[in-house]
RNA sequence: GCGGGUAUAGUUCAAUGGCAGAACACUGGUUUGUGGUACCAGGUACGAGGGUCCGAUUCCCUCUACUCGCCCCA
């Protein structure tokens, strides 16, 4: 379970070199002070250490079966719902994701890869899409397409957070969003997709938590509204959640400390102050997804963690014998596009953790997809074979015919032996004398049997042999 | 940021205050050019630093990492 550290070892190694190189290993924090005053000079006498940087981690390619699957299961919606790829730099002004996430927020305040570049620029790993994406909605003057502007995206975010199961701090995100367009028929279709895509996964037990937080109007004046609430009731809450009615009180709703609890369980509700339209929006949203026979949730202090959301804001969470996790999570941001310069453009958008969709994926047995392997091995023996052999491979494969082989290996023995872990369902042999006379030994690995052919009719029986076997084979 | 657990081979796990073991995996072999089973052989490990001790992988302390929970989120 536990993963010790590890590090390369030198073939060559002294007893005295290592312990010398490890102390200077041990002095970590300390080297790391110097280092700044050294203008980070790469310490190059340290020994490696064999291990990803926390909260990161190897997808594997034994795991890579779900990671297909996931992806399969992506596009195809991807496809269904109209939306195009787009990708944007995992990198990008600090100051995109503070303006737009805001500050006050976690994410921004406590969980973001910030650092000056050589060129002296503030930037940061993105800890979300939705900031690069209008980023790019705004540069390439998206606007001038036709409404709804859908676009998908998905890859790597980070977030210096501290790891623990499912939370790792470069985790994978689908994000989904649409620009354009204010009808709640597309806050529903969003919600719909999501299920869609959860349903399509094989992911179980799902809820679907919604709420409004209302326009920037309405959010304003009920903001003000909760703050004087909550001043009034400042001695009940814990010291975070003081703080926080300075910097971000929307968020003590979200507290769970049982005394801020109690607090929020009797302040005002978002739902209760909404101005006319939002209250529109959000009823109508709601009738919407009645008819969508989605099992949903009011939650009336659901908030989001980001600053730039409007009106609808949900988050996905499986529930599962008491452990539970956010799956996805998104809501509207009609004011995000204007707010970094745009032209006033509402949006909705939300992102899947793929990293926790495999977890749920695993946890109900859900299918994975394998990429097909080779059914043919080519093995060969004897030094023309062996010239031979790299031809015959490009040949083979020029014909459709994927071949697996293990060149570096000498005899015949051992390369059998791996063709047949490999579950291969033909071998072909080509040793010294195949190699002189342009013949080749065919063997069906199930049977036993095994015919010598020449190298043009290979192609077309190795074909005829695997066809065959295709039916043969229904295990 | 707070709290708990753990650290031995590629992996999963043992044992031990005095040569560190197994299983699986890996590589090769069991007569010369034929796989699965069986048998044989081989390589690889005590996270780091300090302390106690004649002697520490084992006991103690510190660090680091991993891990689980809280916070937050995907």
């Amino acid at each position: 379970m536990a993963k010790a550290k590890k590090v390369l070892k030198k073939s060559n190694k002294k007893a005295a070199n290592k312990k010398k190189s490890v102390r200077k290993f041990a002095g970590k924090a300390k080297a790391k002070k110097t280092a700044k005053k050294d203008k980070l000079k790469p310490k190059i006498e340290e020994p490696i250490l064999l291990q990803p940087l926390r909260g990161m981690r190897d997808i594997l390619p034994g795991e890579q079966p779900y990671w297909n699957q996931v992806r399969r299961v992506l596009s195809r919606s991807v496809q269904e719902y109209g939306f195009q790829r787009i990708d944007t730099p995992v990198v990008e002004y600090a100051n995109l994701f503070i303006r737009s996430v805001g500050e006050g927020t976690d994410i921004v305040d406590k969980e973001m890869y910030s650092f000056n570049t050589k060129g002296g620029d503030r930037v940061a790993l993105r800890p979300e899409f939705t900031a690069s994406i209008a980023r790019a909605y705004i540069q390439h003057g998206m606007n001038v397409l036709p409404k709804p502007i859908k676009l998908f995206s998905t890859g790597p975010v980070y977030r210096y957070d501290r790891p623990q199961e499912g939370r790792y701090r470069e985790h994978r995100q689908a994000n989904f969003d649409i620009f354009g367009e204010m009808d709640p028929i597309l806050d529903a279709q969003l919600i719909q997709l999501a299920s869609r895509v959860l349903g399509n996964l094989g992911i179980k037990d799902v809820q679907f938590q919604v709420n409004s937080i209302g326009c920037s109007e309405c959010r304003k004046d009920y903001q003000d509204l909760l703050t004087s609430y909550l001043e009034s009731k400042r001695q009940k809450l814990c010291q975070k959640c003081k703080d926080r009615l300075i910097t971000n009180t929307l968020r003590i709703l979200d507290c769970k400390e049982d005394k801020c609890m109690q607090v929020a369980s009797s302040a005002p509700q978002s739902v209760d102050h909404l101005c006319p339209e939002c209250r529109t929006h959000f009823k109508n949203f709601l009738e919407y997804l009645d008819e969508l026979d989605l099992p949903y949730l009011i939650n009336p202090r659901l908030v989001r963690g980001l600053n730039y959301y409007t009106k609808t804001v949900f988050e996905i969470w499986s529930e599962k014998e008491g452990k539970k996790h956010s799956l996805g999570g998104g809501g509207r941001y009609d004011g995000l596009i204007k707010s970094l310069g745009g032209e006033d453009t509402p949006a909705i958008g939300f992102g899947l953790g793929i990293d926790r969709l495999i977890i749920e994926m695993k946890r109900v047995n859900a299918k994975s997809y394998k990429e097909s392997r080779p059914k043919v091995f080519l093995a060969q023996l004897g030094d023309l074979a062996k010239k031979k052999s790299l031809k015959l491979f490009a040949e083979l494969e020029k014909n459709g015919i994927l071949v697996a082989e293990s060149f570096g290996r000498g005899s015949l023995k051992s390369q059998l032996r791996t063709a047949d872990r490999l579950g291969v369902e033909i071998t072909l042999i080509i040793g010294q004398k195949e190699a002189l006379d342009g013949t080749i030994i065919v063997k069906d690995m199930i049977s036993s049997n095994q015919e010598t052919v020449t190298n043009e009719k290979l192609a077309d029986i190795v074909k005829k042999i695997l066809k065959s076997n295709v039916i043969v084979s229904k295990k």
